[in-house]
DNA sequence: GGGGAATTGAACCATTTTTTTAATTTGTTA
DNA sequence: TAACAAATTAAAAAAATGGTTCAATTCCCC
């Protein structure tokens, strides 16, 4: 049954379910990501991801085509929750040194908060971006991620705070690497190096202090 | 056959083959490599790596028992060598900051050499480190790696040239951050901020300047 | 009350890993 | 040099696994 939230699941098979489409393919999707991103693509199995849902099988293929599909639309919608999430940032009040502290504290939580994206971004590097490259909706949501960084550097520029020679992109680039190899890599840096206190709470806030400093000495005149 | 490198295998099945147990291990975990990085655990297929190598299949499960051990074995061997290729580099003669700058610019362009080995990397986080976590082989080579950077923190502390609150483990993570996230997101990165040319040569070069920039940054006083 | 959409459970079939058999060649050593 | 152990080949097929589809049922709305 579809969306029987909490009562027990009424025995005889196939009695008193509700068509809820638009429930059923959320749900599908939020199990699909969690599978895929613990699994990879061919590690993830779709009976299992069936299983971990409220409805059956078949309703992947009904709904997503075949695998891929679905790992596509669960990639799709991971990028979609996570850039509304950064439009709740407000940085227009501060300063533009504090609206870039702000920014990197924030990419940095976030990452660390969304591990399941990150895996899934790792996936699709792996898979040499065949899944992205399909979706037209993906690419259109993240140019503007950019735009917000130019802005806050053009008026350090202009206030005399910041150096004049750097390009958002490339400072976008070396936030988003610091930000993402922290949880990206956490399971091999802490293995190799016995390092597992690094990623704990304590090691975390400490890393963090260190990124948005790297950071801010990069750009600062 | 086992190793006849150059001339025309003869047509007659079974003739004129030399034992050589080491060329062919080495000859599979080398193609193991390659397939496993391309198409990740799961997605590798065995048939696909006897294929490519110049032994039968039946000599992996001979040398390497299963899949998973040859994974493993591939992985193993991949820390290996690079490990080696970083001995090469000597930095005994140069100063704290151009040793530091000697090295950042070893490590970025030894990543961006060795993209098979940043995959595997990639893949054994995905797969949260199971088969690194069984090989006591990898976690011992790792940990000289630091003590070379120490010895140049240390110099370049004890000569005013550095700040005296940086930790070698920190540092490294950084460099270690920079570098890979060069390669293993070059992908994703690329496609969705339409960078290609951050990814050729010449924007490789200037990115590695500003890596090395941002690292020196941080350390100097 | 009829038709299309949603949903189900089970069956199907292709792929892949693994094991096995069986024969052959090579290297070593008594 | 005979004999034995290790290395290698080739092929097949057992065993598992996993993606995809079939056929029937229930729901919803006009």
């Amino acid at each position: 049954m579809a969306r029987e939230t909490q009562e027990a699941a009424p025995k005889g098979r196939r009695s008193g379910w509700k068509q809820n489409p638009e429930a059923v393919r959320e749900n599908i999707l939020r199990v699909a990501r969690e599978v895929f991103s613990e699994a990879g693509f061919s590690g993830a199995r779709v009976d299992e991801i069936a299983a971990r849902t409220e409805t059956s099988k078949r309703m992947l293929y009904y709904y997503f085509g075949d695998k891929e599909g679905l790992y596509r639309h669960a990639l799709e919608a991971s990028y979609r929750e996570v850039r509304e999430g950064e439009h709740e940032l407000d940085l227009v009040g501060l300063s533009p040194d504090d609206a870039l502290r702000k920014l990197v504290e924030f990419t940095y939580d976030h990452h660390r908060r969304n591990p399941e994206f990150i895996r899934l971004v790792m996936i699709e590097n792996i898979h040499n971006g065949a899944s992205l490259a399909q979706s037209k909706v993906i690419k259109d949501m993240n140019k503007t991620a950019i735009a917000g960084l130019e802005d806050i550097l053009a008026r350090g520029r202009d206030s005399g705070v910041f150096r004049s020679d750097i390009k958002a992109l490339a400072l976008h680039w070396q936030i988003s690497a610091l930000c993402f190899y922290n949880v990206s890599n956490r399971i091999t840096f802490s293995a190799l190096f016995s390092a597992a206190e690094m990623f704990e709470e304590e090691g975390q806030i400490e890393r963090r202090d260190w990124v948005v400093d790297a950071v801010l000495r990069k750009v600062l005149a």
